[in-house]
DNA sequence: ATGAAAGCGCTAACAA
DNA sequence: TTGTTAGCGCTTTCAT
């Protein structure tokens, strides 16, 4: 291993010159002496030791990422269909702009807490937590934090997520318009993301101002052995009630469109069906499921972005953020 | 922050005793004191400095893990499918054992080189690198590497994989047991994981010894677009020419199915589809798929297993390890 | 069973 | 523009 002292050695100038040239402060070393050390550093292929680094200085280029793993469930896989992508792209994110990425899936955010003082991160993202452990996180935590799909209508917390009221409004305004007059949301619960998609459901019929429009929040068991055993008992009726169900997410979409072909009722002939999010799996079930779609790249680089902002202690910066959504219209809901 | 010498100033005993206990080395302390030490450790709530770790002894307790990602595609997501359990399951073996994971997904290995070299890793585990990369990582770092999912004859590299060739075995002989004759085996390459599972097929075929029986290997595009198009002009055809198709993997088969029903061609009654993982989207299409079942987290578990072997200097650990797989009988092959 | 002390490689304050 | 120096918190060897 070659360290700096070697280099200095070397060049025959002193450590702290050549550290000046690695970290870029090019008004305190003389371009001659720059070339020559960059050169050096290139050719003796000179690799910094971030044990050193974390120790002697502040910066130490680490962002946590945090995924909540409640209960020791797989949730992440179910509750996000987009771990990988989003994993990666925070990964290379954070990469691009010389950080690193310790990634740590906990159950507790007192684990989370640990974590991050271990390795004295210089930032950390939630993703998955609830407003109450995210909260707890920041209390205990001085660096920035940044949660991805949190609501908080405080301004506490910075969190980047969708447009989830838009995307729900902007579906049921579509279904309605399609002549459905009897919607079903379903989700597995009510707070967070799917209260925010179902208070768009609400302020989309609100808006359409149809007198004879129902429509209904159901919720699903999450556990997928009692979910199905629900669908068993109830999902023929709920066909028959309503001419539309609106998932709160693809993976329930299309879940429910299996068992609803295996009951013999025939999407969208008699029941349409949506959901949100627009994973891979929209497009490998048929009929193709219509759906709203979310750019999770763009989320990655937006919490990332933002992080980054909190670190490098820029002011104003917006805390919560919603990106954009866009309708995919496909097969799975017809006109009436 | 709290640190050694403040627990070891309060309990009145050296930094060298904290540490001992800490690590603990007890037989280098009396019981009494490790009790004492113990408990402050607890109540004082310290927290130990990785850098500081890092620095001193050459222990970062780091594990890299280096993803590949050819040319920027996000191969990750359709190509391990698997990829946020898998992860997932790494990050939890790993960090019981008091470990970290470092994370980053890379085009090239030299790239992976510099990561290692920098955080100083003390070993790697690398997932869908080829052959060829792995060697030429394995060439350039000094710690442990165990690559997931590759195949290499040789012993030349750890690495842990599933029994492919009898997973395509299996597969084949439940096919030729139901009566297929016209098998076709459909991957979009013919190496590693994939070629052994082709040859599996081979070899079920041969055990079988049926004279009439005909098999081939289809390669299909890698790309998505190109792929769809391939379908259209050759599904159709292949549909009436085998009466089987055995699918490398669950996400072609399933996707296959989707194009085949649009192209009114039934499952399994005028063609049995098969499939080769057992991934969620197995069971989210219809009819449900049948196919080879593989246990990722079994995979990562061994994985990490055998890196911290490795890192511990056993000796006598076996090079591969080729975990089993076992057959899912569903409703996507028929009897003929 | 316990402690003293050296040093891991780097950064940054200060001196020249 | 360049150099000297004092740590950062921890581990480890060697005394005691």
């Amino acid at each position: 291993m070659i360290r700096i002292k070697d280099i200095a050695r070397e060049a025959g100038v002193s450590p702290t010159t050549v550290s000046n040239v690695i970290h870029g402060n090019r008004k305190k070393v003389s371009g001659e002496t720059v070339k020559r050390i960059e050169k050096l550093l290139k050719d003796r292929e000179y690799i910094p030791s971030m044990g050193a680094r974390m120790l002697a200085g502040g910066s130490t280029r680490v962002i946590g990422i945090l995924v909540a793993e409640p209960g020791g469930e797989k949730r992440c896989v179910e509750g996000h269909p987009f771990a990988n992508i989003l994993l990666r792209s925070l990964e290379r994110e954070i990469y691009e702009r010389n950080y690193y990425m310790l990634l740590h899936f906990t159950a507790t955010p007192e684990e989370g807490i640990q974590f991050a003082a271990t390795w004295n991160v210089e930032g950390l993202i939630t993703i998955g937590f609830g407003t109450g452990d995210n909260l707890r996180l920041q209390g205990s935590c001085k660096v920035p934090i940044v949660s991805i799909d949190v609501y908080y209508d405080d301004e506490r917390m910075a969190n980047v997520g969708l447009d989830d009221k838009g995307g729900g409004a902007l579906m049921t305004k579509y279904l309605l318009d399609t002549g459905h007059r009897k919607i079903g949301f379903v989700a597995d619960n009510d707070v967070g993301v799917d209260h925010e998609r179902w208070k768009g459901v609400c302020k989309a019929h609100e808006d359409y101002g149809v007198k004879d429009a129902c429509v209904r929040h159901i919720i699903i068991p999450e556990e997928r052995r009692t979910r199905r055993e629900y669908y068993r008992k109830y999902l023929a009726q709920l066909a028959s009630e309503y001419d539309a169900l609106f998932f709160a997410s693809d993976y329930y979409a299309v879940e429910a469109m299996a068992v609803l072909r295996d009951m013999g009722i025939s999407v969208p002939e008699d029941l349409s069906v949506a959901g949100f999010d627009d994973t891979e799996s929209a497009v490998m079930c048929r009929p193709l499921l219509t759906t709203v779609h979310q750019d999770v790249e763009r989320k990655a680089e937006h919490a990332v972005r933002k992080l980054l902002a909190f670190i490098q202690g820029e002011r104003k910066i917006s805390m919560t953020e919603r990106l954009p959504v866009t309708l995919v219209l496909r097969d799975s809901v017809k006109n009436r």
